[in-house]
DNA sequence: TTAAAAATACGACATATTTCGTAATGAACT
DNA sequence: AGTTCATTACGAAATATGTCGTATTTTTAA
């Protein structure tokens, strides 16, 4: 029984995880410069947030110096995963395939990247 | 242009509009009656829920006789693939065919899916 | 050891979402 | 017409999310 906690990031949760999933560990500053770039926010709410997510188990972190220093406690597969199969529940009828269609569908990808997804089917196919 | 609105139906929303997809007109019981299969919740509080939605513009209706016809107003297509969207951009660094892959490799597709799956693979790579 | 700078803590407010009680409306049936 | 029944309308409360101002604490440096 692997202790699947109801992983449910928000949108800013989200976006705060991406960073540190990149960079591994980060201060509040660290991250806030980071989400700078791609929003505006004050400081104290990215704080804030981030203090929230630790309460929740979303991130974990060391405080035993001066400048807090964070890390995802969610690994990005886990919550990939969680989140695309509540996708493909809600919005898909419960069937992968279908959403895989749809992504292929809708968004190009290289040759090379198609190549990645042939070989992740001729795996499938074998079993 | 298509007035391509900022559409991002709600959780209880999806639920809904999962509902019209599959039955095409529904009343509010109706839909309630379907909802109450998968959640408790009051007829009330389901009807709030469809009003707002109208507000939005998520769904239609027609109420020129007593018990209003509700349908939905966004495609399920259009609503995958905006929502596909955003979850790549978040959650898959931009990149659809890692959404594909994990996909594919966390949950399972039959035969006939993965053929499926191969004929879309055979279309694209032709191009 | 003070003063300034940087960081965290705390609390409050704004908005969005979800829930539901109660009132009003309209139809159907004696 | 009057009563019942189903429905919609309205308003309020509960919860979640996002935002930020101000206070407090800690570090740094003069």
């Amino acid at each position: 029984m692997s202790t699947t906690k109801s992983i449910k990031p928000t949108e800013s949760e989200l976006e705060i995880l991406q960073v540190l999933w990149i960079k591994g560990t980060a201060s509040v500053r660290e991250v806030h410069e980071e989400l700078l770039k791609i929003k505006d926010a004050g400081y104290t709410t990215t704080l804030k947030l981030m203090q929230i997510m630790f309460e929740k188990g979303l991130v974990k972190r060391d405080d035993s110096i001066k400048t807090h220093i964070y890390q995802a406690a969610v690994s990005r597969e886990k919550t990939q995963k969680h989140l695309l199969g509540k996708m493909i529940d809600s919005l898909f009828g419960g069937s992968p395939t279908e959403l895989v269609i749809q992504a292929l569908g809708n968004h190009k990808a290289s040759a090379d990247e198609l190549e990645a997804i042939q070989k992740m089917l001729d795996n499938l196919k074998k079993q």
